[in-house]
DNA sequence: TTGTACGCGTTATCAT
DNA sequence: ATGATAACGCGTACAA
């Protein structure tokens, strides 16, 4: 019951070991049937090759790597990442790859992760997130001469290929959702500036509100965190004019706000109306439910890991097209104030 | 600039691929000053081994699995797998051993997973989360072969070793905080039965109970959900005599359990106290900020990483011992309500 | 300490 | 066209 090679397969099936590799590879050198002959004695020993061996002659790792700098505080209620990981391992596993996955606390140190997995050869390849506006990885993956796929939002990136659902169309659903009910003061609790999908976020935030001819509500800066969320929230509630509406950049932030007009008394959705970005399951079952912006992450792990490996395999690009994200209602949208408070936190109550 | 290999070294310091290779696996059989002499002219050239190639020469994929068994839905909002991912990196990347990440949808697929991890060598050990009662995997991983650690309750399991925080120290400071707290009627909210972590934590709290002297609670089998959670909380709270304080096994189900009290008009902590277990970072940002069990995760990956590598490396067990979790107190628990209402949904205003 | 076989496929070179 | 042979990738380990 020992681990059997190609020799046995090759001693089994009457043909030299290098007839064996023709047959896996689908290379051309072999009359049908002895192909078929080969491929038929393989499965009946169960052998197929071994990625060690092969990763050793190929001089490839098989592998690819997604490198994941954050703290893990801010990573623990991160809900992208499993999903995401689930697509590209749909992916990877047909292609006879496997995922490498580190998690490292801060931006240096994924520097030197990707040296070390580069220089010891452990990936051929890698995922780089959360973006940062001039962000150093993609030109320090170049000169590593380490293959990578931006994930995010598809931007003018010199180095290499970017694989992302466009944030702008669920923003601008999300905009155009509370402008229907006729919010016209409306703020964004926006991400990190210096990050691609903070920005992009922001930026869909804001088109979506010149289109429809409204002005621009008060918009904050925060991280994505629920701290700074929080607080972002407070300083909006806080203005002499406040927002009746908030745009999150993600669930996360939103549900925190969400807490915050609680605890002020402030009525979600009668005074105030908020809409989140993810879906996250918890999203639907705070109070109010949350509504909130929902895209394929699946398939969007499918997709990056698709072009990953094309890029490695130096194949052209296959079209890929991701489903536009969707806005799903729920409870914490709702009509705008008639009347509105000139200071929300003294509450009077609303309609 | 090429890459460098065994026989530059060599080469470089005059010495034989053998020399180099004792040199840099500390093995007898150097002069001292040639075994420095070789570490500093690879640290000179920049050399390191070639995971590839020592992995095909010592039969090891110098690699550990782990495969995550859920649909991506239940995933997304686990805050335990980054930090638990966290911790094993950091323990594996210091023995030159790399991490292998899966998802899969269902049970089915994670035991093909394992047969394809065991049969192509991908790994050399997994770790084996989220464990059920009677569940077939260590079975199967010995039969395969494939050295296994159980990340969770330490249980009397035939085939492997356990690693895990004791949950029963942690619900039970929950538990004499509510009683504390003058609360006599406490619910719990469990994880599903087949479940090992769900059981351990059920019965520590019934446990803890019995040793105030307190009677059970009403107890309710969910599974870790929100979904599942908002429903047993509706499920106690319909009861002609609910709780008045709720144990729940999770955190992500303790906020959607606040969610369905909140939406009912409970005051929490006014008539309803609750905790959570696993002190996500929502859970300091939802209204009012939830109590809750709080464990080193990072510690624990470390750990399992540990006993997992000893386990691979045939050596004996070091003695690891985890903090045990701390209670953090937030304002989702307080006294017990001094009138008991009847039936709390029709809700009169309390104290 | 050194020489060399070995692990296990892949691929370039040859032979039919 | 088909298929065999042998060198190769890069460390490790055992005999000398």
């Amino acid at each position: 019951m020992t681990r059997h090679t190609i020799n046995d397969v090759a001693r089994a099936a009457g043909v030299s070991k290098g007839a064996v590799s023709l047959a896996f590879n689908n290379r051309p050198g072999l009359s049908p049937d002895t192909r078929e002959r080969i491929l038929a004695t393989a499965r009946e020993l169960g052998w197929t090759p071994s990625p060690r061996a092969r990763a050793l002659s190929v001089s490839r790792a098989l592998a690819v790597g997604l490198v994941v700098a954050r703290p893990p505080e801010t990573l623990r209620s991160d809900p992208f990442f499993p999903s995401f990981i689930a697509g590209v391992e749909s992916e990877l596993s047909q292609h006879g790859y496997a995922l490498l996955l580190q998690v490292v606390p801060e931006h240096d140190a994924e520097h030197q992760s990707y040296r070390r997995l580069s220089h010891e050869g452990r990936v051929d390849g890698v995922f780089v997130t959360d973006l940062y506006v001039d962000d150093a990885r993609p030109a320090l993956l170049a000169e590593l001469g380490l293959p990578a796929v931006i994930v995010g939002p598809a931007l003018s990136e010199p180095f290499w290929p970017a694989v992302g659902v466009d944030d702008a169309p669920g923003i601008a659903a999300a905009v155009e959702h509370l402008v229907g009910l006729g919010h016209s003061r409306i703020a964004h609790v926006a991400g990190p500036r210096e990050m691609v999908h903070g920005r992009s976020r922001r930026e869909a935030w804001s088109t979506a509100l010149h289109r429809t001819g409204l002005p621009e509500g008060p918009c904050i800066d925060s991280d994505f965190s629920a701290e700074a969320g929080a607080a972002a929230t407070r300083e909006l509630l806080d203005l002499a004019d406040p927002p009746t509406a908030i745009v999150y950049a993600n669930d996360l932030m939103a549900i925190a706000g969400l807490a915050v007009a609680t605890s002020r008394g402030i009525d979600v959705p009668g005074r105030l109306s908020i809409t989140g970005y993810e879906d996250t399951e918890l999203g639907a079952h705070v109070q109010p439910p949350l509504t909130s912006v929902c895209s394929d992450v699946i398939g969007w792990g499918r997709a990056a890991a698709r072009r990953l490996l094309e890029l490695i395999d130096q194949r052209p690009a296959t079209d890929v097209s991701l489903p536009p994200p969707t806005l799903v209602v729920r409870a914490s949208s709702g009509p705008a104030p008639v009347h509105r408070a000139t200071h929300p936190t003294t509450g009077t109550p609303d309609t």
